[in-house]
RNA sequence: GCCGAGGUGGCAGAAUGGUUAAUGCGACGGACUGCAGAUCCGUUUCCUGGGGGUUCGAUUCCCUCCCUCGGCUCCA
């Protein structure tokens, strides 16, 4: 298991990564509440704990990763009441779209969504823990509260001070609870919506009590690594970190808490309730994945990134494309020639500078998450790829070694996918005899010729590439 | 008001108590090419919010001020 560096924004500082049971760790990541489509701002924190989970398996640790799905929640009720829709059914569409989007960005990294509907039972279980212990206490219309007052850290995670919470618009102050900071946990049945029994009335959960009753039951009192994005730290991380330990006098639930920066548009962070969003799903549509991938990365993961709808990504697909090309080309080759493709060996020592900078890669990682830094590296190998001029020469060995540092690029990062091509087995025996009449055409002069072959292949969806050290050829996406 | 994160070239955005402050985008120039497309090479000297302090040396550490963003019970 190699050592790494994290930012811990418990204690505000980088320390060294030290698992409770190695080389197990538990990763529990609040995910979206699907009441409406993901937008970029989302994804942005998926990616990077998506490469989290990524860097830590490569690395030898066993990540459990669990992201929660707060299936129902205001905000999915009151946009299945405006459309007509079963709330649960409604969040159950979205999530699925979010997943599919997921997919689509390669994010495959978690191990587990739950459905907070799906933990009811741990829920109302913790509750009458709360109540038991004298942390929580119900209200007349059935609700129950958490009193913030009977848990003295309260504010440490986030720095917050109770005194100092300004009892503005947003601290409404409700008659039910004994102090305004006190939040709730259940809440009591409405008619109509979706409720569960429980030893205080029907009601539903509250929203910060799902996440500590699901991470009870599935990564213990206590566990590794807790993310999210720096929005949620106060309240939610707050509440989790104060219902948890009251609930199970260990502290701390989570070693280290990771906290993405936001994704902000025109200086402003993207949101659903402001309205300035851009929906992950078109802008996947527009640009693929790979250049959202690189932008996210391109930035330290706890800074604010701007994103600019009309430049940021037409700038990473022009950064991406340069990025990749060495890479798409080494992968070509090695497809098209097989392992054993026989050729020259590489030059004296440029192995070694390979696996040289796979481990500089690592390095880079495991000092919280440097993506930048690692992608600046990986440029640098495009320009020493570069220098070896034509790359056809070399030996399929040859050609497996300059991808190390495109491989690891790969697992860890997910750069460097390629959209499967499908038939490109069959292409792969028919363009080359295409391409070398081609060449004859062109070397006798009869332009035609080599345009007529061009312009056929083009027609099948191959598309070729004249270049100093021959013609390379690809498929284009759709057709 | 309180808590937190920031302020670096035309733009995005890294890093660092010390030679030319990374990388990318853009721009400009060139190479290659039958054409197209792509790629490659070079250039882009004057860039670290203001003011103090510590130091041989500060963009980096300390103090202070200004500004931006986030949170303050819906939020990735």
């Amino acid at each position: 298991m190699r050592r790494f560096h994290v930012y811990d924004s418990r204690t505000r500082e980088t320390r060294v990564f030290a698992p409770i049971t190695p080389p197990r760790v538990g990763l529990y990541v609040c995910g979206m509440t699907p009441y409406s489509a993901a937008h970029v701002g989302h994804a942005r924190t998926m990616v990077f704990f998506d490469v989290v989970a990524r860097a830590l398996r490569r690395w030898g640790y066993r990540v459990f990763y669990v992201q929660n799905v707060t299936n129902l929640d205001d905000k999915v009720i009151a946009r299945a009441a405006e459309s007509g829709d079963d709330p649960l059914g409604l969040a159950d569409h979205q999530f699925r779209e979010y997943l599919a989007s997921m997919e689509r960005l390669g994010v495959r990294s978690v191990n587990l969504y739950p459905y907070a509907t799906d933990y009811v039972p741990e829920i109302v279980a913790q509750i009458r823990t709360l109540v038991d212990k004298g942390y929580a206490y119900r209200a007349d219309d059935g609700s129950v509260y958490f009193e913030v007052a009977k848990f003295a850290p309260y504010g440490a995670l986030s720095g917050q001070r109770v005194e100092e919470l300004r009892p503005g618009a947003r601290l409404e102050l409700d008659p039910r609870k004994r102090s305004p900071e006190d939040f709730v946990i259940w809440k009591s049945a409405t008619p109509g919506e979706p409720s569960w029994e429980s030893p205080w009335g029907p009601g539903r959960p509250g929203w910060h009590i799902e996440d500590t009753a699901m991470t009870g039951r599935l990564l213990g009192d206590r566990y590794d690594l807790h993310g999210g994005g720096i929005d949620l730290i106060f309240p939610h991380h707050e509440a989790e970190v104060a219902l948890a330990e009251s609930a199970t006098g260990v502290a701390p639930l989570a070693n280290y808490w990771l906290h993405g920066g936001l994704l902000l548009l025109e200086g402003t962070k993207m949101s659903k309730s402001l309205g300035n969003v851009a929906r992950l799903d078109a802008v996947l549509d527009e640009y693929g994945p790979m250049p959202l991938r690189l932008f996210y990365l391109n930035a330290s993961y706890r800074s604010p990134l701007e994103f600019d709808p009309e430049k940021s990504l037409v700038e990473a697909r022009e950064a991406y494309g340069r990025l990749a090309q060495p890479a798409t080309r080494l992968a070509e080759l090695i497809d098209r020639g097989g392992a054993e493709r026989e050729g020259e060996e590489l030059p004296d020592g440029v192995e070694v500078e390979a696996d040289d900078l796979v481990e500089r890669l690592d390095t880079l990682l495991a000092s919280d998450f440097a993506t930048r830094e690692a992608i600046a590296a990986l440029y640098s190998w495009g320009r020493r790829v570069g220098e070896l001029g034509n790359l056809t020469r070399f030996s399929g060995a040859g050609l497996s070694g300059l991808y190390g540092p495109y491989a690891w690029g790969e697992e860890v990062l997910g750069l460097f996918v390629r959209p499967a091509t499908g038939a490109s087995g069959a292409w792969s025996e028919i363009v080359p005899v295409a391409l070398e009449a081609r060449a004859r055409a062109r070397a006798r002069g009869d332009f035609a010729e080599a345009d007529r072959i061009r312009d056929a292949l083009a027609a099948q969806g191959v598309r070729l590439e004249d270049g100093p050290d021959g013609t390379r050829w690809e498929f284009v996406a759709s057709g």
